[in-house]
DNA sequence: CTCGAATTGGACTATTTAGTCCAGTCTTAT
DNA sequence: ATAAGACTGGACTAAATAGTCCAATTCGAG
């Protein structure tokens, strides 16, 4: 407990082994969820020993919170290449396209990586603070961008970028599981479309009178 | 396969039997999740024997089926107890109230009953197929609940209430997500407030000019 | 009451799974 | 070169799990 791995790496061939563990395990977990996925089945996609993932987690419990790490540095690592030019409502308007085309070339299939892990492992403590870190993370990038919208404009009283990075957060969230359920991008689409006509009101000059 | 039992029911005592199991299995999973319940905490929590459940479910995925259709049920008369008589903005404000309020109580733990299910769920056709009917059926309150908003203002052209009721579904299901994750109400509020907002700015007049 | 069907109890099986263990191989530093 | 220790292969165990089976009990209609 507590440790994220049974043993330190020493040599560069065992930190290969556990990346290689690490990788087939996420995505096992991804499409098959973290409680289907077996051992014996991570071991077989990575062409491990049972000795080898034990000699580098404690236990499964150990290996879970390494796939969490890794698939939030997965997403965290797209949306960056995403989210680091925008600076104006058109690049976030870009930014909604490029995620509804990616939703649809999956056919809406699996929702958010990071999302889905929620359901299942919010209720134990240690993957569930790296989820909330990853989120935080993500939302950073927001509200990085958002900076940028509104450039040097007269700041509008009374509006945290945060809580806007927040909300369009939950956007994009709520409509990928709708767009998971029913098969369809629509979802997606119009809960980021409300997100981004939020985030223009917020940002705009103060409203006169 | 495509049964949603093994067996009709014939009597009253059986089909006590029958909601027993199902009670006891919607319980387990709501907390545990689907995966990580077994059939035998489900009998030992309902005081049923092997023979019993698997008299009226074919597998396990016969029992999941029907824990789908009753946590959508218990949802939804919940949802409809809160929105049946949503005629205002104000009401809509007391209904996300509620919400919050409900989701603090909680210690915002479990999330949504019905979205903690689609990350396990939504590769199978049968379960994903109820839960996208349960979010419709909820959609479908909102709608109303808008119209009765709308009344007999003028409608605004281009403004779609089912739209409008997904989008703000969308922002209800991530809200309660990152709740979930974080440990806060916070998230929840801000996705409800912006689905509110843009409720109130589709349903108004259209802007003059 | 009585028979056939519905229902029930729970032992049993086959499989899967997480986790253990140890003997053996490779690396690295000296 | 060589020894210490990192790393690996895979057999093995104990527990949990989904699903089977059949004898026993209860119910409802006549």
């Amino acid at each position: 407990m507590g440790e994220f791995s049974a043993e330190p790496i020493r040599t560069a061939r065992g930190a290969a082994t556990r990346a290689r563990i690490v990788d087939a395990a996420t995505d096992l977990m991804r499409v098959q969820g973290v409680a289907n996925t077996s051992l014996d089945a991570v071991l077989a996609a990575s062409k491990a020993s049972k000795s080898q993932l034990y000699h580098y987690f404690a236990d499964k419990d150990g290996l879970v919170l390494a796939v969490v790490q890794r698939q939030a540095e997965r997403v965290l690592a797209a949306q960056e290449t995403l989210l680091r030019d925008l600076a104006s409502l058109d690049d976030l308007r870009r930014w909604r396209d490029a995620l509804v085309d990616l939703s649809r070339t999956t056919d809406c299939a699996g929702g958010c990586p990071l999302g889905s892990l929620v359901s299942e492992l919010a209720e134990s403590p240690q993957p569930r603070a790296r989820l909330a870190d990853g989120f935080a993370r993500w939302e950073a990038y927001l509200v990085a961008g958002f900076r940028k919208i509104r450039g040097s404009a007269v700041p509008r009283p009374g509006v945290d970028l945060t809580e806007l990075a927040t909300a369009t957060l939950a956007a994009l969230q709520g409509g990928l599981l709708l767009a998971q359920t029913t098969r369809s991008t629509r979802p997606l689409e119009l809960a980021l479309d409300m997100a981004i006509e939020h985030v223009a009101a917020s940002l705009q000059a103060p409203a006169p009178g």
